[in-house]
DNA sequence: GTCATAGTAATTGTCGACAATTAGATGATG
DNA sequence: CATCATCTAATTGTCGACAATTACTATGAC
């Protein structure tokens, strides 16, 4: 309802289990469940108004989504994002969307790039209104990195980072609540990348974007370092 | 009827859907089910002895590996790997690898490089006894970067490469009929990337582990071309 | 002979119920 | 009072059956 994603799928609720697993996503994601709550099949079940067997595909789906956890015999909880499993999904992106930027660069068309140029474009207007807010910018950072792979043309990246690293990353933006603190930064560096995609320097693009994804790991880790001081409790 | 106690040391076979996923991982990977082949689920119900409850719960399993297909509604097939996407499947090693070695020779400990070593000490030892048979070699070569990856200490890149990606390399070892080509070069490879990580030098083991998964799918590509002029028939 | 269409068979999706296992509580005992 | 065992309740795992959708086939029209 906020932003309108670049390359929205018609999401094909074909299946009870599809339409139930999107929900359970997106209320991950939103916060409605909490991270570390233990979650029940009749729970969800009864709570859904469908059976435990479509309810089930649905949580294995969302277990290798890694929005939640599961024990055999024991139970399913939301997953509870730790700064190390944080960093961690900051290293995977950073082999990963620096080789997307690499691919791009080499396969991506010219109308793939204009695109890109017209949501910087869009971009900047909205930074133009909001200087401080980097709200929507935010949400717009994921669109942007979402397109880069996109121009990878290459399936299984797509795979990995879109379908599966994607709504970790929106998941850990919730519970950190951490909206970027250096939009401007990330802003230029935004154009640079598109500027060595379009020149076709793949190496070039490929260290830019991974320089950028390594800033965004280093200023989350700062952030987060802060407010570790203030809170030291964990483990409840 | 057929009750198998159990194959081989089998980790946690704690439900029926661990141990049918089990089972058709290894079927699949082996070859007993051609690529490409439909399989039905009344079918593989019957055929290991299960209800279908547990049966989708293996194949919704299989699905996230990428070891088989699904559509809704209509069935799953084997996967059959196409000279496109064993690129992309390279490409996404190169980066994630590469990574990995990084992360090893920061996070390695003594043991984990001397368990490196020891492993080399073994390949030695039977790239001795046989010298143009890399068969063996090629098992070990696996071997080989699931410790690198392991030493990264990074447990979403294990999770990854080693409990996804794992299984389709191995699949397309099996489907291309590919034995190393060239094991005495990617021997001497890996001596120099272990050297790199005991000599913690994150930079070089990057670099090192970066080309050596590029040149073989270099070295994958190249045969697979020469296999491609002979039989040119394809897309039945 | 080819194409379209309707009918049939098979497969997938969904459901409710039963069995197996685990977590927690309750009580007995040193 | 702490510890352990047992019992109970709840949850997960498994099963068979029914409904919805799809693929195939046979029949008829042009």
């Amino acid at each position: 309802m906020t932003t309108t994603p670049v390359d929205l799928e018609t999401p094909e609720v074909r299946t009870l289990a599809e339409r139930v697993f999107n929900q359970l996503q997106s209320a991950i994601v939103r916060g409605d469940l909490a991270p570390g709550s233990k979650i029940t099949e009749p729970g969800l079940s009864k709570a859904y108004g469908i059976s435990r067997g479509p309810l089930r595909e649905a949580m294995r789906r969302l277990e290798t989504h890694r929005l939640i956890e599961r024990v055999p015999h024991v139970g399913a909880r939301v997953v509870k994002l730790s700064m190390k499993e944080l960093i961690e999904l900051f290293d995977v992106r950073e082999a990963l969307e620096s080789m997307a930027a690499r691919l791009a660069a080499e396969h991506m068309t010219a109308e793939e790039i204009a695109g890109l140029r017209e949501l910087l474009a869009v971009h900047e207007r909205q930074a133009d209104l909001r200087r401080g807010e980097a709200y929507f910018q935010r949400e717009g950072d994921l669109d942007f990195h979402y397109m880069i792979v996109q121009g990878s043309h290459n399936r299984m990246l797509m795979t990995i980072l879109c379908d599966d690293l994607y709504y970790l990353v929106r998941l850990y933006r919730t519970q950190f609540s951490a909206s970027g603190s250096r939009p401007q930064r990330a802003f230029v560096e935004h154009h640079r990348i598109v500027d060595a995609i379009e020149a076709g320097d793949a190496e070039l693009s490929e260290l830019l974007m991974r320089r950028h994804v390594s800033a965004s790991r280093a200023n989350v880790a700062e952030r987060y370092a802060a407010i570790l001081d203030q809170e030291p409790t964990s483990t409840p």
